[in-house]
DNA sequence: GCTCCTTATGTGACTTAGTCACATACATCC
DNA sequence: GGATGTATGTGACTAAGTCACATAAGGAGC
């Protein structure tokens, strides 16, 4: 149950689909809910886990990812806040196991819910269907894009966009990342990785040190990016 | 409208939730439901096209796939009589454009319903919620691990599996399968595929045809599609 | 400052996959 | 039985992934 005024302004701030849903739903959402806090690196959910409750993400950035056989990762769809873990809510209303696995990149504070509660509201609110819906529809959008990206695109091209992203994330053409985080981002491995980004060296588009890149020629990455 | 009593019988049979759903669901249902036919090889959905009805699937085969801009196609999933195109429906209720596109792989019978009936009966009835819940989640975990497949698997393995689950599937060790359709399934291109056959072949684990595959040794390719 | 240690990165040699530009083979329809 | 369209074969090349290492960079502790 959370009641303190100060905490659901900040969680009605982060769920906006709260602000419009139907009064009686809040009042039970505040009831059942409650706050947990995660750090940075905490296993959420793990391949084959059942899930009993859903998590709503307050604070932080979760990562989810596909392991292979191999050791190889790749990275699914992150979550940020605002969203939730959704292929929980998936195999919570559909008594399936989960498919992959879930980790917090950074600290952590979420709203929880049990898993009859998830399922209940779905018949009682519109807000809350559509909130569901729509992530659920979110990351299935995601996920198939990343079909795409893995079976056609260059890993060259990917790199390219992943460094314009993160550095447009982060603010700074400075982005703080170790070629093994970028290789399980796409799904490559480390050495093909490293290789690419010391031929982006090699013609002076960026800068690679321990554990960080600098983009000197962001307009260069955009054009390569996009190229296909 | 659908009345006819034949009709209601088969779409019941195809569609189990029917039985135990709420009477005034299965009377709206009916009610707003209409019956359509399309040949073989039909453009159900493109890509970033708005759907504008549900189809149920109540005779044939629907296969989803994504292009690549070379020319290179992957399939993400296939649906059979009792599902439904849910990626419609998740972009119904999210009012997302759809990402992928659909094409039927035999002649098909569906029932279609407004977009409208869709959204509403998910506030009516749990077990069109519940149905359509359990077919995006299913859908989900297929295309999540497509991504795994495209991202771990080797090539040969994945036609190894393919091959038998096609002769599976058939209910025969002969498979009419052209080495284009391989590859637009794996999401790879046929020269690979042709040269992995042959590979197979020479070992005499399969016999290569015009347009048909002869499976000689299952155990063989069994093995083979589980290694990893 | 200097060592030790962990983690990050570099590299060559090799295998697997995808691309391109063709050549060939097969089926069937007049 | 030749023409035509589709299916398959092939070599040469590039891109990507694997393996087995070597090397280096930075922090912890002294």
């Amino acid at each position: 149950m959370i009641t303190e005024q100060s905490l659901t302004n900040r969680i009605t701030e982060a769920f906006p689909f709260l602000r419009n849903a139907e009064p009686d739903f809040i009042r039970h959402f505040f009831q059942r809910a409650s706050k947990v806090s995660l750090s940075e690196g905490a296993q959420i959910c793990s391949e084959g886990a059942e899930c009993g409750s859903l998590a709503l993400l307050l604070e932080g950035r979760v990562r989810v990812y596909k392991l292979g056989e191999t050791g190889r990762e790749i990275t699914l769809y992150r979550l940020g806040v605002g969203e939730s873990c959704i292929l929980t809510a998936s195999c919570i209303l559909s008594h399936v196991p989960f498919p992959a696995f879930a980790v917090s990149e950074t600290a952590i504070e979420a709203v929880v819910v049990p898993v009859a509660d998830v399922n209940r509201w779905m018949g009682e609110s519109a807000a809350w269907r559509e909130y569901l819906f729509g992530l659920i529809s979110g990351r299935f959008a995601d996920v198939i894009s990343m079909v795409e990206e893995v079976a056609f695109r260059r890993v060259d091209r990917r790199i390219a966009a992943l460094l314009l992203k993160r550095s447009i994330e982060g603010g700074s053409d400075e982005i703080a990342v170790t070629h093994q985080e970028i290789a399980s981002d796409l799904g490559s491995s480390r050495e093909v990785v490293s290789r690419i980004l010391k031929d982006f060296e090699t013609a002076r588009h960026i800068k690679v040190s321990r554990g960080h890149i600098h983009l000197l020629n962001s307009r260069w990455l955009r054009q390569k990016s996009e190229e296909f």
